[in-house]
DNA sequence: TAGATTGTTAATCGATTAACAATC
DNA sequence: TAGATTGTTAATCGATTAACAATC
């Protein structure tokens, strides 16, 4: 009997996210069976731990056939929230929050932009896809008014944390930061870090001596 | 004596590249010393944590001081092979390929983007910023002739590996993965995920039962 | 000197892997 | 049934933290 409590670890959700994305794939093209096996190989891992991984879902496979894609998926989606829909702002007016807002991938994942924010006082009022770029001033009453899940940080990194504290101060429930500074949230602020910028790093380390 | 080789592991690695943005906003300030106290209370880690760290660069602390950040600057910099350009090339000229074109960051960085390219026919030969989108089929020779380390794959997933095997085949060092598909990938090529709607699940995963 | 902070060793903690009985 | 694959326990591996002697 699978367990559901006890608090699924960060590396493991991180994971999960993954096999998501692939199950879901595998829907699409009318496979009905994966096996452990499978998945590590499509993502490099273990089938070890692909199986611990799925002992933290409420979810259980069958032995010699492996895992029923369509309860495969809809566990996944159940355990990951991704089954309803989530209001989200975006904050930042630039090219990134530009790429977000427009995002068919959001869009289908039940993310649903419900306004864009901006400090730069040229940018505000102007149209960005079918949104007007709203003043900052404004955050706090829109956050309320709307219902805000998440707030997306497309902002550079000296205004990051600034930013943050008045999403925070709005009862943001999850931030999703973009800029590569680290943002300070009390611990009912769930914040995950998206650094493009320490990505390119990582790269440039691994093959500067090649 | 630190030293310097027998690799840093990842997690290491991926701290560092946040200390580096640390240090270089501290040396703007024209502050000079760090602690690892300090350092550890920006990034929420130990003490213990940021010297395990830094024992793995080229360079040492002072006691009763801290770090001297300009050198400080200067080891990470090396270290994580900031200290000189990397040609890149930009795969996929939407909204998401187009932030990273025009990103100031990037070029700030040292990170020179050499070429831009896409697989619809509509966006080859209109321009993005600077530059004119060109199609797959000119990619290997333009790989060779700038001689480009890393490519940026900001395709939807379902064209991602398709992509990525190209820019293997044509001896590209590093690739920089923004579409939510694993890439697979000789090991002489290092492959790092930059994966927005995981970042966004893991939100929801935690938010979801409050 | 006294005190603060490093660098490093040892202890703890958590995550991954191996192994295998249970099962369909 | 025989064989394949799960779920789970135990073993291993690696990463984080604690502790403290060395040092300026």
């Amino acid at each position: 009997m699978p367990k559901q409590k006890d608090s699924i670890p960060r590396s493991v959700v991180r994971r999960l996210t993954g096999y998501l994305a692939h199950v879901q794939e595998l829907c699409a093209q009318k496979i009905d069976w994966t096996s452990s096996q499978e998945l590590a190989d499509a993502f490099g891992l273990t089938s070890s731990t692909v199986r611990q991984d799925l002992s933290h879902i409420a979810f259980s496979g069958t032995s010699k056939k492996g895992y029923y894609n369509t309860r495969f998926l809809a566990a996944l989606t159940e355990t990951l929230g991704a089954d309803r829909g989530w209001n989200v702002v975006v904050i930042g007016a630039g090219n990134l929050g530009k790429a977000l807002v427009m995002s068919e991938e959001l869009q289908r994942r039940n993310f649903k932009i419900c306004g864009v924010f901006d400090c730069d006082e040229k940018k505000i009022g102007k149209r960005l896809d079918s949104f007007v770029v709203q003043s900052m001033k404004e955050l706090p009453a829109s956050i309320g008014n709307l219902n805000v899940d998440i707030g997306i940080l497309a902002v550079p990194a000296s205004t990051a944390q600034q930013v943050a504290d008045l999403l925070i101060a709005s009862s943001i429930r999850g931030l999703l930061n973009l800029s590569l500074t680290h943002i300070v949230a009390p611990q009912r602020v769930k914040v995950v870090d998206i650094r493009i910028v320490s990505g390119l790093l990582e790269l440039t380390h691994a093959i500067k001596d090649r």
